[in-house]
DNA sequence: CTGAAAGCGCTTACAG
DNA sequence: CTGAAAGCGCTTACAG
């Protein structure tokens, strides 16, 4: 009676092999391969389940058959609709092949990765997925010695741990600034989070200077406002500070689309034109970000794509057939020109690169 | 040299309690109450753990120890800035605790949220949250025989389940429109997805009803463009359906901010003046609202805090103390009116009704 | 402070 | 087509 009291006990096969009049396994059987057993027993067990509500216990399922069925995604925050369409791309794939998401949030936290990983890892997850790295030799190293298929995304390493879904951080940056060099803007600047905590956004800021340095342009007028994630109150803060200290800033880069908005928002405030006296910029194409006004200049990335494909590779893996696309996809990006950045109509870029 | 054959083995306890020279249980012990085992011992196995990389598997600990150590969240949708929060909220206090969080995204699916559900209850969560209710008799029943704590949130259901933290859509239905009725509208519409797939929004629309109806206003305006999840598109839609058929509504409640803002959009389209010819309103706070132009008038919730009182209750419960805030709370919700309502600057209106 | 035994609820070979 | 045995990797009492 010990330990009854506490708890109601679950219904467990033993239960249903019970009402059934069958053994243990003629219940597991008729669950997982109902094929295998007559019709007229497979009745008796269906309906002796259905009666209990039985609910088989999915640890004690994994644990014995060493399988768990499903499969980890680590990632910055759950707070950036991007990375919410990768979990849709892979949440999506995932179930159609029969396993389950485990999603860990690490609030752009070194530590809170480290120890969502150890913890995703004890569920014994079949693969991982890493929304843009690790970013702790600790981590990487308890990652390394795990024996897992990993796939991450959203960046494109130079030295990638295992598969690879995703796109150029810095390729996105140095475009973006391109395209701002282009249209004849020569004082430039950045607004994102400096600092090691979002190594993607660091990505970009590296594009954005190589961008500069190369068509010999200032590269001076950035802000270290706000920290990963970047939201419409740093956008505000940030622009704030920088038309103060760069009233000469012609154009500016965003962190995200967030960012931008209130930038926008800062410049209405102060009566500065966009895209007249500054065009801006944002970066991952959220859905408000064609219906402000003006309409927003952004970057559009193949976020469900990415999951989707990740999913693909994973399942492929785990049955041991060939990858199904390459394990190493970059998927590219598109710039999306609007009325931040002067243009009437929306306007495709397209940048991609095969590998 | 493909992966090793099929699988590298995980290392186990077993594998550690050799390497420190002691037994199963004592690493089990050093692990879990290293208080109890003395400092030499404790060090060996700590280094031998380290070495190893031992990450011990939680599906076993489980399934002996009859407690996973995590709660299940069921919610209609993550791409939803409000229920995020409320998955934040439940996430850092569980987190706190030694709980973790499993996310079930139903899709506004009927299916969906039974499948999801029957899923979770077979990795034996110790309590669950259902973000809105369940919509089929089924999953009610299914969750009535599994014996779990249950809070629901999100709302305030007649007939509780067991424990609720919420608050009455109807209410924030109806007095939206009161206080749009306040402001002298008598052709005020709704625009939100009709049908049983998002029985929230459907509360709320019943309340806006119920508020024409005691003023004695006219309550056919109203349209059936979209479903649940609305999105900016619906709202383009369905104000541009709307403003067809009905060009003398002078007011409109939405289903949730990003319906507004598509609505918001087709006027500016249209050369409909915000909030001159039709005031506006949304639902939700979304973080852009006050950053729009006009601003948004919305609905505020406490998003956060319904997850976080949540996870307070189920730890309460769990623990066996008495329930910590009393198990049934309504938050109550906030009125905050901006310029699409005619508000110059944004003014607090408040509701809460304590149980 | 440490260990041998039993068991959590399933599944995987293997017999019949 | 069905079942008795062994075991997955831990933890929980219980001895010592």
């Amino acid at each position: 009676m010990s330990r009854k009291a506490s708890k109601a006990r679950s219904i467990t096969s033993r239960d249903v092999a019970e009402l059934a009049g069958v053994s243990l396994m003629t219940v597991s059987r008729t669950l997982r391969t109902p094929e295998l057993v007559s019709p007229a027993t497979r009745k008796r067990v269906e309906s002796a389940a259905r009666k209990l509500n039985y609910v088989p216990d999915l640890a004690a399922g994994s644990l014995s058959s060493q399988r768990s069925g499903h499969v980890a995604v680590l990632l910055p925050s759950l707070r950036h609709a991007g990375f919410l369409r990768t979990v849709d791309g892979l949440s999506d794939t995932l179930r159609d092949n029969g396993y389950h998401l485990l999603i860990g949030d690490c609030y752009y936290s070194v530590d809170q990765q480290l120890e969502l990983l150890r913890m995703l890892l004890g569920r014994r997850p079949e693969a991982i997925v890493l929304i843009s790295g690790l970013d702790s030799p600790a981590a990487q190293d308890l990652l390394a010695r795990a024996a897992v298929p990993v796939v991450e995304t959203w960046h494109w390493p130079d030295d990638p741990h295992n598969m690879v879904v995703g796109f150029s951080q810095f390729d996105v940056g140095r475009a973006m600034t391109d395209s701002l060099i282009e249209k004849g803007h020569t004082r430039i600047g950045f607004l994102g989070a400096l600092g090691p905590f979002d190594p993607n956004g660091e990505q970009r800021r590296q594009g954005h200077l190589a961008a500069l340095r190369s068509a010999g342009l200032r590269d001076d007028i950035q802000s270290s406002v706000g920290k990963a994630p970047m939201e419409i109150e740093d956008g505000v803060k940030g622009a704030s500070w920088l038309l103060e200290h760069f009233p000469e800033m012609d154009a500016l880069a965003c962190a995200s689309d967030m960012t931008a908005l209130g930038v926008l928002h800062e410049c209405r405030r102060r009566g500065c034109a966009v895209p007249e006296q500054l065009a801006i910029a944002g970066f991952g194409d959220f859905d408000f970000a064609q219906y402000l006004q003006p309409s927003l200049t952004s970057v559009r990335l193949p976020s469900y794509r990415i999951g989707q494909l990740a999913a693909q590779l994973i399942v492929a893996t785990i049955s041991g057939e060939a990858p199904s696309p390459a394990p190493h996809c970059n998927l590219g990006f598109e710039i999306i020109h609007r009325q931040s950045t002067g243009n009437h109509d929306s306007l495709l870029s397209y940048s991609s690169s095969a590998p």
